[in-house]
DNA sequence: CAAATTATGTGAATAATATCACATAACTAG
DNA sequence: CTAGTTATGTGATATTATTCACATAATTTG
């Protein structure tokens, strides 16, 4: 079942499999079945079965999936067996909750970088070391410290600009908090990270049904 | 098209929808087609009007949307005409950024209980004017308060248990930022935001186009 | 007041995604 | 070594979501 194209959709659960696959692993349990993992994740068996099967056989027919293996093969698929470096660009609010998260570096990311505008941020020392850059110097420090990742967490007004400077700094993928949506050439991949949408869906879902 | 079954995904494109027109009814636009709305929301023009037609006809042909028109139009849909009454917990790293975030406000949420159990937490006065109080009095405060959606903020080893007590509490809708599956019942809404999947998939994204 | 223009609303076509259902393979027990 | 059991892998099917394409209605222009 190799070389089909692969669902948007599979990625997003596989990283969901991931978690708690981790979770198991810690718990020592060493072989899980489809249907075990589903519950877990909220999904149905099948779903897993058929999203492990675009990348191969992982499984053992009437036993299950050996945790620790299909965990390892699920990092290799998402390219997460490799360090990929992130730049935090606004060190607000959230910016800086976000960096303060130890959490990232368990799953083989890490903050080189950390940009502001805020002449009253920069030079600043943040608690895991980093010292915060002017945004003007994008460009330079993305390429010296080898950055792959930006994640924008400035107001909306300064999310497209940011992108920009992130574009021509030569980065290709942008988690964007900002809540508007930035346009970016097709080499770069952006992700949208929003929870007032999750937050007005909740409140959908409670008008309706009241 | 009344009476059609909405999908989820069109509820989510209202509130992408909605915060768009809010930015241009603060700049004064007060008409837009739906592919001018769709480029500024990354979507298909035909997109929007066939989420809109689930609800009705909002537009005029020849001529397009009346922005404020249209923003009344979505909020009436997504039941955000009311005040709607949050509680977090777990003030932590991210807790206490979120609740600090004024823009909730705005858009008609209001926190008016924080819950979390570290002796040196509870009792604590937040920057807007709420107490925390201690987790086993979730009930009782949010019984009290009217609170209708809780935002869970604490580690995942601690997520369920506080679902339970909030459902318990009466509330049916559920914001869960710790990166694991709560188990609830039919009554209650459950929304996840987890950044480190949006993360994952650029990282997927990344390895696979280099 | 037609004719031209514009942009909505929507049925039909297409594409993407999820689920079913079962043949297949491994393991267990007698 | 055979029969029974279990749970994977996958083609077929069902469901859901997106896009096309055009008839329709409002507006503007000559
Ligand atoms: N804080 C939250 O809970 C929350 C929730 C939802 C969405 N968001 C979004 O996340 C973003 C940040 O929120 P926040 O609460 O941290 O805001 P904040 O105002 O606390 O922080 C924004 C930071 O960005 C910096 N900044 C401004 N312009 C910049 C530029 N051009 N380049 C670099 N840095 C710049 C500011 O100096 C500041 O430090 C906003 O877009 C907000 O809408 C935040
Ligand atoms: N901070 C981030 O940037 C970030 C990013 C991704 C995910 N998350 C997730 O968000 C959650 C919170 O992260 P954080 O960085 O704020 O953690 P944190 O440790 O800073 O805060 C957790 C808070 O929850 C409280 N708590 C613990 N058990 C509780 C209980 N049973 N009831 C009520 N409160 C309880 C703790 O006292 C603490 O105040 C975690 O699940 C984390 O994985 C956080």
């Amino acid at each position: 079942m190799k070389f089909a194209k692969i669902p948007m959709a599979t990625i997003t659960r596989l990283s969901v499999y991931m978690r708690t696959l981790q979770d198991l692993l810690e718990d020592d349990v060493d072989v899980i079945s489809s249907e075990r993992l589903a519950r877990l994740c909220g999904v149905n068996p099948a779903q897993i079965r058929k999203d492990l099967a675009y990348f191969g056989e992982f499984g053992v027919r009437g036993v299950g999936y050996r945790v620790g293996d299909l965990l390892g093969q699920i990092k290799e698929i998402l390219g997460l067996t490799r360090r990929w470096n992130l730049a935090m660009v606004g060190l607000g609010n959230l910016g800086s909750a976000l960096i303060r998260h130890a959490n990232f570096l368990k799953h083989g990311y890490m903050f080189t970088a950390a940009f502001d505008v805020d002449p009253q941020k920069v030079g600043k020392r943040l608690p895991n070391g980093l010292v915060i850059n002017h945004v003007n110097e994008i460009e330079e420090v993305v390429k010296e410290r080898e950055v792959n990742v930006g994640l924008i967490t400035t107001p909306a007004s300064a999310a497209q600009s940011v992108a920009n400077q992130l574009v021509l700094a030569g980065i290709n993928g942008i988690l964007n908090f900002a809540p508007v949506q930035i346009q970016v050439p097709d080499c770069c991949h952006v992700e949208n990270v929003d929870f007032t949408i999750s937050l007005d869906t909740i409140a959908y879902h409670l008008s309706v049904s009241s």
